[in-house]
DNA sequence: TTCTTCATGTAAACGGTTACATGATTCG
DNA sequence: CGAATCATGTAACCGTTTACATGAAGAA
């Protein structure tokens, strides 16, 4: 547990940040795998500063704004990788509201089901298609050890994912009777 | 928000209910997308009466156990169908340490990388096997309306959802170069 | 000058987990 | 008789979200 922790000792140990550097981070590249506000970042900072896994300099941003520039410590170091390298069991199922709204699907009328379909699946191409996009932009393959090459890998996670849903999506379709009332081609 | 109530609705729509009963479910079927304790559900059971969604009565079992048997209000009743129409943004990606690993992997030698991938791919060989062992036990497909359905559905998910993490995992390791070091064949 | 972004914090509330607590019933 | 299961609750804690709060710097 307190994995968000070792996503700030894993930010912090390949470059120095503030508390605001590494709240935009999780808005960007990490958001594929954790995310976190600013509110829980700043406690969870002093609290690995605390533990000697983290050290700050306060420096000044033009005038007087103080901000302050974390670094990782020996101590965090060791910590990080401890952790990097242990093999953990399979995440628990998380929580699904959709699922659970097909698996009570039989209280739904037909086109209302049909919605719910629809809905979902164009979510999901929409989520697929910024996805594919985004690795457009990197530049099809980054060589290893490449800044891209971490995200590119999560970014290709989340469209195998995403297209797995889909095609679970069109067998919920074909079992429950839809494929008349959704042109299930166009996913 | 406030899911479980959701949940909880809707099993009691289908027949009387005890909270110890309910428990059990969530640790059955509906563990597939969601589940619960029993400290979180009592709780729950007791505000959602409060709110006139569900009423109960005390039967006795045997010479003076006593149980609730709860059952759904029209209000809860209303309640329910109008959540269970309602289609939502698809949910937040949601956190992931392996991922995180991943994402953190140029930190990793080759040897703990692979070993990474291979307790990955193991468990979800593992998993895959279990759910499709529940499938075969269901004995293929059930007719819709069936107790059985909506179970089936959501096993159907989670082995479309664990073979496109199994086929992620293979794309991962020809792009981190460990293919010579794991029999990919194997899942 | 005004708006956006940079920058850092705290407080209240919520959903969920773990642990504490109790007692009856049923089955081997 | 003892163990497993049935049955119901509470308390403490933890991770996370939402809202509150402040102010400087940079860009238009």
């Amino acid at each position: 547990m307190r994995e968000l922790k070792y996503a700030i000792l894993g930010l912090v140990k390949s470059q120095p940040l503030t508390g605001y550097d590494i709240t935009k981070s999780f808005n960007d590249s990490l958001s594929k795998f954790w995310d976190a506000r600013h509110s829980q970042i700043y406690p969870e900072l002093k609290r690995l500063v605390d533990e000697g896994m983290l050290e700050f300099k306060v420096t000044i941003q033009g005038e007087r704004l103080e901000k302050k520039l974390y670094t990782i410590t020996e101590r965090g170091k060791e910590e990080f990788a401890n952790w990097l390298g242990t093999d953990e069991e399979l995440a628990a199922t998380p929580k699904d509201a959709f699922r659970m709204r097909l698996y009570f699907g039989e209280n739904l009328t037909k086109p209302e089901l049909v919605d719910l379909y629809k809905g979902q699946l164009e979510k999901l191409k929409q989520r697929i298609s910024t996805l594919e996009k985004r690795i457009e932009e990197i530049g099809r393959v980054p060589a290893l050890k490449t800044d891209d090459f971490p995200e590119y890998l999560l970014i290709m996670g989340g469209i195998y994912r995403d297209r797995a849903s889909i095609e679970w999506l069109k067998f919920c379709i074909e079992a429950t009777d839809c494929t008349e009332l959704i042109d299930v081609e166009d996913y």
